[in-house]
DNA sequence: CAAAATTAGATTGTGCACAATTTAATTTTT
DNA sequence: AAAAATTAAATTGTGCACAATCTAATTTTG
């Protein structure tokens, strides 16, 4: 039975989204032996990272910055207050959120952690304005697919 | 107690990788209403993708392609299969290969699938030519991400 | 040829992602 | 103020990712 060749828009290789998928997952890949002597996973890392900047958010806030859900923060967010890097407790005037602010150890992290960006970047063979470009052209991108589709 | 401001290279509007993740899971999200009426998700699409350029593949093969191993590969096969649209089997060659082919409906879902790139490049607000670079961009990125460290 | 090494795939266990539902607190409406 | 609506987290369930281990088949070596 004779069968049509794959148009090329339904080829693999012509795909945005699979080389979007692909450098993500390489990324994360190359981010875990980095990450792992400080006892992070790749998401948790993220959430450091904003935690490092502005602590004692909540895990709403945490969730728009990092475009994840409670389902995804919460067990994420328990794991790292077993490992002692959070605290978690309900604020007082609003019993409904969960104020998310770093131990000591959470924010001693920071200087450990520090070289991690360094390393990578060394990695990228990009050089500044290059990362630069290809990382705004990046937000870009994520603006214009999370535009609500009625838009335009 | 006083504490020092977060150093640039550690915010997270500065990272690549962020950029990136973010950028492939907003896509993800986009091709979900699409492929739902396919009964697929997004990997999912993808294993077709391939197969249905080349189909009888061995598993390794298709995770030489998209970069997942077994134990990802192992499951989302039996839930293609499960689904009627893929059939696997062991060769008879060497019975540690085991082969995925497509059955009717599984390559008779091409057709329907044939949509889906253009549905997303309409939501790109990107020119081809635009695209194309964006994408080579990525490509490259990820190839040398995925070179040996001790190389260069 | 037999032992050792390699290879393909499956399995197990952990940790995301995300939809959908639930619970409890707060806000808005009537 | 009571009812209705909204909001924040947590919970539940499904499906990836991926490390680590296991099993079985094949290949390489001595």
């Amino acid at each position: 039975m004779k069968r049509p060749p794959t148009p090329d828009h339904l080829l693999l290789d012509q795909q945005l989204c699979f080389a979007l998928y692909a450098a993500s997952r390489s990324f994360t890949g190359l981010y875990r032996p980095l990450l792992e002597p400080l006892g992070l996973t790749y998401p948790q890392y993220l959430v450091m990272l904003v935690l490092w900047e502005q602590d004692g958010l909540t895990v709403r806030e945490l969730g728009q910055r990092l475009q994840l859900d409670s389902g995804t923060l919460t067990p994420l967010l328990k794991r790292l207050q077993a490992a002692g890097l959070v605290d978690r407790q309900r604020r007082t005037e609003d019993e409904r959120e969960v104020e998310i602010r770093l131990t000591v150890a959470g924010l001693s992290l920071r200087e450990q952690a520090s070289d991690v960006p360094k390393c990578m970047a060394q990695r990228l063979q990009l050089s500044h304005g290059q990362m630069q470009t290809l990382r705004d052209e990046l937000k870009r991108l994520t603006r214009q697919l999370q535009r609500s589709p009625t838009e335009d």
